[in-house]
DNA sequence: GTCTATAGCATGATAGAC
DNA sequence: GTCTATCATGCTATAGAC
């Protein structure tokens, strides 16, 4: 591998000042400047600025979607008398979004845009990632339906919904935890922020492993509460 | 009540435009225009668009602050012999937070504003936005500590990182729901289309209700798990 | 306190030479 | 494909009349 392309460059660039400072606080201009290209390229390259977002987003997800279904299939091909725990589901699941930090340069801005945007509320791009997100979602939704038998579809749609925010909040805040703890001053908090740094120095496959058996147990919970009875 | 002033009128249109295009999305332009006075009154009363921001904050997550703690020291003083459940904790916790969307006028605005505030990764708000939970955080995760005796402070830290961000997903979409569902086409999703109508229509406290005792399960979860042998 | 007008600058996009 | 130069517009903030 030589030097990286124009087009890398920039896509590069952009990823990583989106993640800091946001799309729309971040300028075309700033984006070339740090990509080393000229302001030109950018529209030559990509027609727009939004084109661009596009084109960041496409690079990541669809690599993404396809992890998660190769885990699954993996899951559902090794055992296909039985169907896959829900422990196994959810590491399908969330093992390809939070291993983002680690899928070479830039994996890790990825990964924080990425926590951000779960909960992006402009129209603009919530529906543009949630029409990329949908059908693996949907098959996925399957899958925990037989791992979970007796449960609600909508006790299960507010679970997953649930798992998604506990997830897009690791994934946009596991990397500056750090460094937020450290520039805390409080007199009265060393305790805290000793626990903090352990807690923010785990490392990924620690932290899945903990929102795996978190998210399974909540998920059981909102199972179970039918069988007693329902949720009113 | 005659009508609004323009401080007030200024206010609610930021938190508005704020929630749905963001920050730096949104110019001091629009905001005028939408509150319908004069583009100068924006700085005479508030200084900057930046003191603006903070204003629209402060306004509102003062009171949150103190709901949160006014449910933790009733629950603490009606039984001073014995600990709150951890339900009754998480109660204690979420409720002033998903009830903002019923806190009077523009308070489903500040909720959306809120969830995803939470997973802003711009230190300029992470750090302000830290800063003004941080006490009361701290008071909940000893009010923690004790519902959950023998939990590790590590496995409680992360238990309640999942927490809010399961809480913050839930007051960033909440609301928009039913139109992203309402807005799918595709053809073989009629039953998630069904489901998700079903469950998008749920009320605040069906959902608060929902939420936990997904936490609650979660997080006795990560306690048991230390107890079993520990993380790793 | 409220308004108009505008300064001073940054923005996204493009035309046209090379 | 890459560059310079520039357009048209939008931005935050402020000066100064009322």
């Amino acid at each position: 591998m030589t030097e990286k392309g124009t087009k890398e460059r920039l896509l590069d660039a952009a990823e990583q000042l989106f993640s800091d400072q946001g799309f729309s606080a971040t300028s075309v201009r700033a984006i070339t400047q740090t990509a080393e290209v000229n302001l030109a390229a950018l529209n030559y390259h990509f027609g727009s600025k939004e084109a661009l977002i596009d084109a960041v987003f496409a690079r990541r997800i669809g690599p993404l979607n396809q992890e998660r279904l190769r885990l699954l299939e993996e899951l559902e091909q090794e055992r296909p008398d039985d169907n896959p725990t829900l422990e196994e589901l959810l590491e399908a699941f969330l093992t390809p979004a939070l291993r983002l930090s680690r899928s070479g340069s830039g994996g890790e801005q990825f990964m924080r845009l990425m926590g951000r945007a779960h909960n992006e509320s402009r129209d603009f791009f919530r529906k543009r990632l949630a029409k990329q997100f949908f059908p693996v979602f949907q098959r996925f939704e399957r899958a925990f339906h037989r791992a979970l038998p007796r449960v609600d579809s909508q006790d299960l749609f507010w679970g997953i919904h649930f798992v998604v925010g506990a997830m897009a909040h690791t994934m946009a805040h596991s990397l500056n935890m750090l460094e937020d703890i450290e520039a805390m001053q409080e007199e009265d908090s060393r305790l805290f922020k000793r626990i903090g740094k352990a807690a923010g120095s785990e490392d990924v496959d620690t932290v899945l492993a903990r929102l795996i058996r978190f998210s399974a147990a909540g998920l059981r919970a909102e199972a179970a509460a039918v069988k007693d009875g329902g949720v009113n």
